[in-house]
DNA sequence: TATTCTATAGTTAGTGC
DNA sequence: GGCACTAACTATAGAAT
């Protein structure tokens, strides 16, 4: 996106490919925060690493209980 | 974040804050499929509108049965 | 009401600590 | 592993449609 365009396909250089992750998560994040409190929406969402690790966010009245009831 | 630098809290006006609501939910989505093909990571995503109108989206092998198996 | 236009705010690739 | 830098890219506010 910066100092030379980049193909949306999966990074082979692992390194690279972690670093990417790590900075495209919280940007992702903070678009669902800002999104969330701007439009007054619920939002959940879980990011599964390639290593199995779990990220997750939901805006705080979304429950399981709120979308059961 | 453009022509004028916005805050982050509730839009008041109603016709804004869908107008927006429309225009980040895309653009959250697009970044949501950019990581998870850039970096190998399996994302779900739900959205919530202040309708009550949901929008989702999950990464083709992320099902019920490959978490919890 | 959702979409298009476009200048500018914001994100991020590549790099070095 | 994360933070800082910065050029150059993308997303988007406001306006018009």
């Amino acid at each position: 996106m910066t100092r030379k365009k980049i193909e949306i396909k999966k990074i082979d250089n692992t390194t690279a490919r972690q670093v990417t992750f790590s900075k495209r998560r919280r940007g992702l994040f903070k678009k669902a925060c800002e999104l969330s409190t701007l439009c007054d929406a619920e939002i959940a969402l879980m990011v599964f690493s390639a290593t199995g690790k779990l990220f997750d966010y939901a805006s705080s009245s979304l429950t399981y209980k709120s979308i059961s009831a």
